[in-house]
DNA sequence: CCAGACGTTGTT
DNA sequence: GTCTGG
DNA sequence: CCAGACGTTGTT
DNA sequence: GTCTGG
């Protein structure tokens, strides 16, 4: 299920990310003004670093809007446009992932799997695996470090006090594989690497979504690796949320660091 | 027709 | 247990 | 996703 | 908005 993610997006994987699309310049600041650069640089070129990407924080997603493709900053957890857009009523319930299985069914996602679709740019992501009442988490990544293009949906709605556009997103989930099934029974709909076309495919609103989905539900997962890392990555809220290279580094179990407890 | 709900994961 | 916040 | 809070009255 | 239930 992807409740927890990881992007490490260097002004080079921008720019390999965007290649031919133009990135509104607003894309930057209005990164600075959420005070969500984790790294930046001296130079304009916008990069975006974040090794523990929680539901409720902004995240770089590509969509397509007027014919071409952008990088927008946006909110984790769907929020439908027909919701009311009044800030001080929170919605009802979380949509940080979306069942690929109930996408055409449910009048809550139909719009949004036929008009806003979105990519969403990871470098990897976590998965708890259950030990009585421990969750220890580990990281899933591409063997090669590369950036993975997961399915998402977006809404956009207008903030009628700021005027400003709010953008949500959801991460699009599908049954596990054999490779996830050890830890957990769905996992996030991978489109493929950063180079693959197949998300370019996944944002063309004429794309059936059964077309894509039947190339990458439940398939395995042949580039990627995991392991297990610390639980410094559980907590959230200000007074111990971390967010650090150190977090996807590999530990070892308790049982395996010798009893040195 | 109108009114009301619209989600996920994980657990049992 | 369930709901909220990050 | 996980962690943390979850209530009231009455006071400043 | 769109789907379901009555």
């Amino acid at each position: 299920m992807c409740g927890r993610y990881v992007l490490v997006m260097d002004e080079d994987g921008i720019a390999k990310l965007i290649q031919e699309q133009d990135i509104d310049h607003e894309w930057f600041s209005r990164l600075e003004q959420e005070g969500r650069v984790l790294e930046t640089s001296s130079t304009e070129r916008p990069s975006f670093t974040s090794y523990n990407i929680a539901p409720t924080h902004l995240a770089p997603i590509v969509i397509n809007r007027s014919g071409s493709r952008q990088l927008e900053l946006a909110r984790w957890s769907f929020v439908p446009s027909f919701w009311s857009n009044d800030p001080s009523e929170n919605p009802k319930f979380s949509t940080f992932n979306a069942r690929d299985d109930k996408l055409k069914s449910s009048g809550f996602w139909r719009g949004a799997v036929e008009q806003y679709r979105c990519m969403v740019p990871a470098t990897g992501f976590y998965e708890w695996e259950k030990a009585g009442k421990e969750r220890l988490p580990h990281y899933i990544h591409r063997k090669d470090g590369e950036m993975m293009a997961l399915a998402g949906l977006y809404s956009l709605r207008a903030n009628p006090e700021t005027g400003e556009t709010l953008t949500t997103f959801t991460v699009v989930t599908t049954p596990t594989n054999r490779f996830m099934e050890p830890l957990h029974d769905r996992i996030p709909l991978v489109l493929g690497g950063i180079e693959d076309e197949l998300w370019s495919v996944w944002l063309d609103p004429r794309t059936r979504f059964e077309q894509v989905e039947r190339h990458v539900a439940s398939r395995e997962w042949p580039e990627m690796a995991m392991h297990r890392v610390s639980t410094d990555v559980n907590a959230t809220g200000k007074a111990k949320y971390k967010n650090e290279p150190g977090l996807i580094e590999p530990v070892k179990r308790v049982e395996e660091q010798g009893g040195l407890l």
